[in-house]
RNA sequence: GGGAGUAUAGCUCAGCUGGUUCAGAGCAUCUGCCUUACAAGCAGAGGGUCCGCGGUUCGAACCCGUGUACUCCCA
């Protein structure tokens, strides 16, 4: 027999089994008549990096996907990656920069070529990451936001949403990064908390000589974009004012006072200027009452000619001059300090500027009814449940998506526009949409009535779309599903989406929203969230921060079961975990327990002539019954997603019964050898409990399953099944050894109390209670008491110290002098203390309303609680009376 | 400004239908052990105003109201 090491070495194992498993297909799943459970993951960012997020949500994946496939399920879990068009350009063009290439300076085919590079360079990285954590993925399917199927698919549902309706190109209000010069979505603007200065001014009311209206603002430069000051309707200091007009100040533009109960009448001075180039309230303000847009910036951030000041100034230095200005003019009537939310870009942390620019959106209306009423309706669960509530509060405001980027990394937008130098006075406005070219090229002909239109009339559009617009199809497009029906058929919906809860809208809404539009259908039956790691000081994980451990360096460090071991003990649905590396240890240490298990069975010899006692006899039965509960919990565990819970009570059900009990009854004496039933059982309980530990430590259980006997032919422990293999509990040996637990807790105690040696056998002796006479009459039952805590016991009459064990009185007869004073001290406690329990349980029992109200079972369970803490009262003061 | 959530041991958190001896686990701390699988181990111990106040109920850590503190999301 080879020598195993005395501590578990995972470093030696985890490759070898990965590479096992790769080989033997394990992972692969094909269509057949078994059910489907299926995951597509949450693609990471194509040039990414594992971090401890990504560990956490591919260890809930990966637990999941195996556990169902231990079911008898045909599980498929569908790797892949994003594009992620907007960090990963961002990477390419520094990459290029210190090339000395500027971006300027490339056509936009030769910053793709750059770009394509990179991401055949970095691109397999992560995934890479992936099988070092353990990840059973389908690699054979692994799948990326641009290759053809995805790519087609993307185009496919912009043309298929465009004929239908539901997309437009029209100018709104996006957030400007005026440094980097595109638009940013939402998460792309971080905001926080800055000091800046209210400005007070004073407008002039038009037709008067001196009467004035003091609005206050943070931005007076775009005071020269102002097209109304706005009242609230029922603020009474202004009703005279309403329908009359006010002066710009220094250019003197007339511009109405109107009413809208979006002012805040506790702001500032109650009246709001009305900017509706330069602020999304005001540009929705300036739609209600069809006000004039102004817009006095140009991309870059500096005044435009609009401004009739200031023109080119950056606006920064545009408020000071305008302060100056209105200063000398006369119009400011205060200043002061501000705290408010100033939004930067996540990039330049430049301030963003709300903008009108001309970008395609998605009309999200129609399209969020049915993922809406998906979810309220449960018909897609949500896990934690409360999320539920954000989601529909989002839904219901639900805003139009803006699906254009100005950037080249992605999907090119779909859209042609004529060329106007070469088709003379044809209107530039003109949109054609198609999947190709010449779709577009026939459409153009088509629309315009102009059949010698050539390819090169037309130009398509610049933009590339939000790499979310291609992800929302993620559940669809990693199946082909547009073109391959028999596998989407198969494998849609999938069985669970894991995520964190801070993609809800971006990614979650709209995989919903998509299912729905093109398959008619929901894209997962149920929604795990998980929370965010967070460090120790709850601080979210970054890279600027470098508060993130380095997680394959974790990996060596404590091996991936340890790593996934400790994530996920700690990891509800939708909590966050405050990540320290304590953890990791925690389950480094668990598996080294194990380990140590399987050295000791691998330790034993057999010999078949041995008898098998009754000590191991019940040993065994109750190891089974445990397992059996455990199994159970387990089970109800897994169908609500707790599986922090579940693979805690699997630490204790293997450290403290596997390893701490029945490895210890079980266990030979020094020198000697097993019995084989005691053998055989051993092994096969073990083989259990490597099959329920699997999914969440894959690498050391399929080891120790391949330790414990040869095996051939793939059976392996990834590939075991679970279902019946597990028998009833037996109520009567769990009670018999519960009790025997407890008198064995209590015999260590009094050891630990009097300094008592361990090797020195414990004489107890316990009352004439036919239950307690009939318990230790057990086959077996006093072997397991002897093996445990080295003591022996017998009914009768006892003098000594005295213990409760349940409801019973023990005495030990011990070796030494007892302090008799401290005894009855004590014994006098616990009989003061069971007779306030008595007495409230009494109160309870008395109560009419008590008996009537609560549930049968639950008087009755009171009826015996009295009954045992008298017949503990009655013992009690016995044992104190012999004392005395 | 609108909404959601959280508050339980020094720390991180369980506590599922309101009902046992229900106030728990792990870590940390302290005590004793190199006991022939495991010191990455073993055996024990201490540690609590279940955030405050009020209410519902026969009964509240749990339900309701309210106050406080913190966190997050949206604008």
């Amino acid at each position: 027999m080879e020598e195993l090491s005395k501590r578990y070495n995972p470093g030696e194992i985890e490759d070898k089994w990965y590479q096992y498993w790769m080989e033997s297909g394990h992972f692969h799943s094909t269509p057949d008549d078994r059910e489907s459970f299926s995951i597509v993951i949450p693609p990471p960012n194509v040039t990414g990096q594992l971090h401890m997020g990504h560990i956490l949500n591919n260890t809930i994946q990966d637990t999941l996907i195996r556990r169902a496939r231990q079911e008898g399920k045909n599980a498929c879990w569908v790797p892949g990656t994003d594009h992620a068009s907007i960090a990963t350009e961002a990477k390419v063009v520094n990459m290029l920069r210190e090339k000395g290439i500027k971006k300027s300076d490339l056509t936009r085919e030769e910053f793709l070529g750059h770009a394509w590079e990179w991401t055949e360079k970095y691109g397999g990285i992560i995934l890479h990451q992936l099988k070092k954590l353990g990840a059973s993925c389908d690699w054979e399917r692994t799948a990326f936001t641009m290759d053809e199927v995805r790519s087609d698919a993307v185009i496919g549902i912009f043309v298929d949403l465009y004929r239908k309706g539901k997309l437009y190109r029209g100018k709104r209000m996006v957030n400007w990064d005026p440094s980097a010069q595109t638009v940013l979505s939402n998460e792309e603007v971080l905001y926080e908390e800055e000091k800046t200065q209210l400005y007070k001014v004073r407008y002039k009311i038009a037709g008067t000589d001196d009467e004035w209206i003091t609005i206050a603002t943070t931005r007076p430069e775009t005071i020269l974009g102002d097209t109304a000051i706005a009242v609230h309707p029922d603020d009474p200091r202004y009703a005279h004012l309403h329908g009359k007009k006010a002066i710009v100040p220094l250019i003197n533009r007339e511009i109405p006072i109107i009413a809208d109960t979006y002012v805040d009448i506790a702001f500032g001075t109650g009246a709001l200027k009305v900017t509706p180039a330069h602020d999304i309230n005001d540009y929705e303000i300036g739609l209600r009452h069809q006000l004039e847009v102004i817009d006095v910036l140009n991309a870059d951030g500096s005044m435009s000619e609009a401004a009739q000041m200031f023109v080119g100034l950056d606006r920064d230095v545009a408020r000071k001059a305008m302060f100056e200005a209105l200063t000398e003019a006369g119009h400011i009537v205060s200043t002061e300090e501000l705290i408010h939310n100033v939004g930067r870009s996540e990039r330049t942390r430049v301030v963003v500027e709300p903008r009108l620019s001309l970008q395609w959106f998605v009309d999200m209306k129609t399209i969020a009814e049915p993922a809406l009423r998906a979810v309220m309706e449960n018909e897609i669960e949500f896990y934690p449940e409360n999320l539920k509530n954000t989601y529909r509060h989002w839904v219901e405001n639900i805003r139009d998506w803006c699906i254009s980027r100005q950037l080249w990394w992605g999907h090119q937008i779909p859209a042609w526009y004529l060329a106007s130098e070469s088709v003379g006075n044809l209107n530039d406005n003109q949109v054609f949409v198609g999947a190709t070219a010449d779709d577009a090229l026939a459409e153009a002909r088509k629309i315009t009535g102009r059949s010698d239109l050539q390819l090169s009339d037309l130009r398509q559009d610049e933009d590339v779309l939000d790499t979310w617009f291609s992800s929302w199809l993620w559940p669809i497009s990693v199946f082909d599903g547009w073109k391959n029906k028999e596998e989407l058929d198969y494998y849609y919906p999938t069985s669970v989406l894991v995520t964190g809860w801070d993609i809800i809208f971006l990614w979650v809404a709209r995989m919903i929203m998509a299912g729905y539009e093109w398959q008619g259908q929901k894209p997962f039956k149920s929604v795990y969230f998980t929370g965010m790691v967070r460090d120790k000081q709850r601080r979210k994980m970054s890279k600027q921060l470098g508060n993130s451990p380095d997680a394959l360096a974790l990996i060596d460090q404590f091996g991936a079961d340890g790593v996934r071991y400790g994530i996920m003990a700690s990891a509800p649905a939708g909590g966050d975990i405050l990540f320290d590396e304590k953890l990791c240890e925690l389950g480094r240490n668990f598996c080294n327990k194990v380990w140590n298990a399987l050295r000791l069975v691998k330790s034993w010899q057999v010999d078949p002539s041995l008898p098998h006692d009754d000590g191991r006899a019940i040993a065994i039965l109750w190891m089974k019954s445990r397992l059996s509960e455990v199994d159970t919990e387990l089970r109800r565990h897994y169908q609500q997603f707790r599986l922090s819970e579940g693979v805690t009570s699997l630490y204790s059900f293997v450290w403290d019964d596997f390893c701490s009990v029945f490895l210890e009854v079980i266990k030979p004496a020094y020198g000697e050898a097993s019995d084989q039933k005691s053998y055989d059982a051993t092994l096969e309980l073990f083989e259990e409990i490597c099959k329920l530990l699997h999914p969440f430590m894959p690498f050391i259980t399929e080891e120790i399953w391949h330790q414990l006997k040869p095996r051939t032919g793939g059976d392996d422990c990834m590939m075991s099944l679970i279902s019946g293999t597990v028998g009833e509990a037996d109520p009567k040996v769990l009670e018999v050894f519960e009790h025997i637990l407890t008198v064995k807790s209590a015999v260590l105690e009094l050891r630990n109390q009097h300094q008592l040696s361990p090797k020195e056998t414990m004489v107890l002796v316990f009352p004439s209670e036919p239950e307690l006479i009939t318990l230790w009459n057990t086959p077996g039952a006093e072997a397991v008491l002897h093996k445990l805590a080295n003591a022996t016991c017998a009914e009768g009459i006892g003098t000594g110290v005295t213990f409760l064990a349940g409801k019973y009185q023990y005495h030990a007869v011990l070796t030494i002098e007892v302090d008799k004073e401290a005894e009855l001290k004590r014994m006098n406690e616990e009989l003061a203390y069971y007779q306030g329990f008595v007495l409230s349980v009494d109160k309870k029992l008395s109560n009419e309303k008590f008996v009537a109200n609560a549930h049968p079972d639950v008087v009755e369970k009171e009826r015996q609680k009295k009954a045992d803490g008298e017949s503990k009262i009655e013992q009690l003061q016995k044992s104190i009376a012999q004392l005395n």
